[in-house]
DNA sequence: TTGTAGGCGTTATCAG
DNA sequence: CTGATAACGCCTACAA
């Protein structure tokens, strides 16, 4: 930055005169120490009202603003809450639903909490990780999003508890660790989207799960399972004996495109699929459509997620909502009050699901 | 947050104990003054080769980091870049498409350039508004996403560069100003559009546009105008000789929606619609679907945006394309490289758009 | 109820 | 090439 100080305190930063107005000068002109400023501003210890007013007044006609810089140096925290992305490219395999939603529900909240939010894109390599957010001390707590479980991560995430950095992964379970999260049920999710394909009348209902490497992923296998045994049936299985009715992408639509292929080998076994997200239940009905099998008259499709798009396709698909805004939220609020002190330090939370019915399971019932 | 600081330098925090190590100590061990350590650092002024190295030995064997916070605090800067979210429910109206794009593009360039990215979320009062944040010193610089040509926004840009704070629009511009603007050019992506048509054999081409107070609406419509005229027809317009031509939504699907019911009414006068953005293209296609008419089959749709939904209609949506990761990183590389003083302050550029057909304006041709 | 003063971890300017 | 040392703007015991 351009910039050149004057000795009467004035800045030049690109030509412009600048008036850095400090604590000193409000001090000076309301006639009391530094400190009462600060106390002031603060809203500590006990104070004439008169005084407060007089500091009041005087920082308004110098149009004074506290540092947040050197406010937050002397109180030695950053002020910040990180928020991890994951690589630009995994953007395209979660919807970007999923983040701004989450991304929306952490905002509100650490502005109501008096934070700042920082954000962190990963990048592809990333030899360099978050952990050096914490050492820099950029952020004071930091929330992850897109955790994957792989040895590398993992190994990342216990790096950050040994060295105390308080986190919080959303949407995202590592079995056996006592990682602060937040997730959905998405079990129950699964459960019901089978149910409700159940109820249809359905039976040979076929499931399209996502990436492994997401506790999600498991879960949603699990309620699949749960409601297809419940009704006496068995379900598909990774390398199970229903190779027909289990089928595996990556969240994306172009993975659900591909499935499609697959599956219409099938199609006289199967007459629904339960996809694990919105994005791939779109790909299949694509892929499925050129294919001539159309969702909602030749199969039944639900999605997950009840994203944007689930709204527009055609038909409009069955989907089960999962409360991204408010586990943004949620996290964020937990985790900036342990900072606090003011909640316990550790926390596991799960929010429900829903499930939301439009017509890409048909009109029969 | 729960912390003790203890006389020897440690400090405890939610029980755990935390060394927090300092230039001091690395000085100590490496046997040299405390600003011998930082040149090193900061790789400034000259030094023998191997002080350099028992310095940088000493740094490792003792884990030290610079404190971000205090690096600056001295430097009198935040090290961060701003980057302005509208109010969230705007998010569904642009698409979250576009700011994930543009979002990505700041932040890969940001972090390339040594600065931080911090979000700002409107909320939906704001009375305190952005400036604040520079007026706190939380931002040296900061791009603004979904302003829109309002007296009040105007005012508020006007205030932030009275300040000197600097800063930048994206996809918006305001005529008669000299804001910093990185846009697209939207007239030549309407035109494309347009021309398009006409040369699939469309004549009778309705325009549904957005909200006129983004600027790009204006210059969309310009560009449909040109290619209209040049053609030798009459376009649509706000209150003009060809009402049925020319409609307006706010951007969002349920407009496009609303504005299939209208569409309607004229069908017999139309026989291709340009939409202003592709979630409006969807939701007039939806509509007109279920009004029996369709895309593709009875009329032909343009979108804009090529937004990943363009590919998940059905048929498959024609579209224009706008470089929203380049637009995000151009502006975040202007910006902060015009604070450096390394490139002049002011700066307005436009960035080319380009067509990608699908399949929406039929097979003909 | 208010003032004094030490400290936060750097940067950057001088001498040497 | 390297070492002192004065800022930087604010917080916070401790003293009055």
């Amino acid at each position: 930055m351009l910039q050149v100080w004057l000795e009467d305190g004035r800045t030049i930063i690109e030509g412009r005169v600048q008036v850095i107005v400090t604590r000193k000068e409000v001090a000076e002109l309301a006639g009391v120490s530094e400190a009462t400023v600060s106390r002031v501003f603060n809203g500590v210890g006990p104070m004439k009202e008169e005084t407060k007013q007089r500091v009041l007044e005087a920082a308004k006609t110098l149009n004074y603003h506290p540092n947040a810089i050197a406010q937050n140096f002397a109180r030695r925290r950053s002020g910040n809450l990180g928020v991890v992305l994951p690589y630009v490219p995994k953007v395209h395999l979660f919807s970007t639903y999923f983040f701004s939603e989450i991304l929306s529900g952490i905002g509100a909240k650490v502005k109501e909490m008096g934070y700042d939010l920082l954000l962190l894109l990963r990048s592809p390599d990333e030899e360099s990780d978050y952990i050096d957010m914490f050492r820099a001390q950029k952020v004071d707590a930091c929330i992850i999003l897109g955790a994957t479980d792989t040895p590398r991560e993992l190994e990342q995430l216990k790096a950050l508890e040994e060295g105390g950095h308080p986190f919080c992964l959303v949407n995202q379970h590592f079995e056996g660790e006592r990682f602060n999260e937040v997730d959905a049920d998405h079990q129950k999710g699964s459960y019901l989207a089978v149910r409700h394909l159940l109820d249809k009348g359905c039976r040979r209902i076929a499931f399209l799960n996502g990436s492994p490497q997401f506790s999600s992923s498991g879960d949603r296998l699990e309620g699949y399972r749960q409601a297809m045994r419940e009704a006496g049936l068995e379900p598909g299985d990774p390398g199970g004996s229903q190779p027909h009715l289990y089928y595996e992408g990556n969240y994306s639509r172009t993975s659900g495109y591909r499935a499609a292929a697959r599956l219409f080998e099938h199609r006289y076994e199967i007459d629904a699929v339960f996809a694990a997200n919105d994005r791939m239940a779109i790909g299949l009905m694509q892929g499925l459509r050129e294919l001539g099998w159309e969702a909602g008259r030749d199969f039944a499709v639900v999605g997950y997620d009840n994203s944007d798009a689930a709204r527009v396709t055609d038909p409009p698909l069955t989907s089960v909502a999962v409360p991204f805004y408010e586990m943004g939220s949620l996290a964020a609020e937990r985790l900036l009050s342990s900072l606090n002190g003011e909640a316990p330090a550790a926390f596991q939370t799960k929010l429900d699901t829903e499930l939301v019915v439009r017509q890409s399971c048909g009109k029969r019932s």
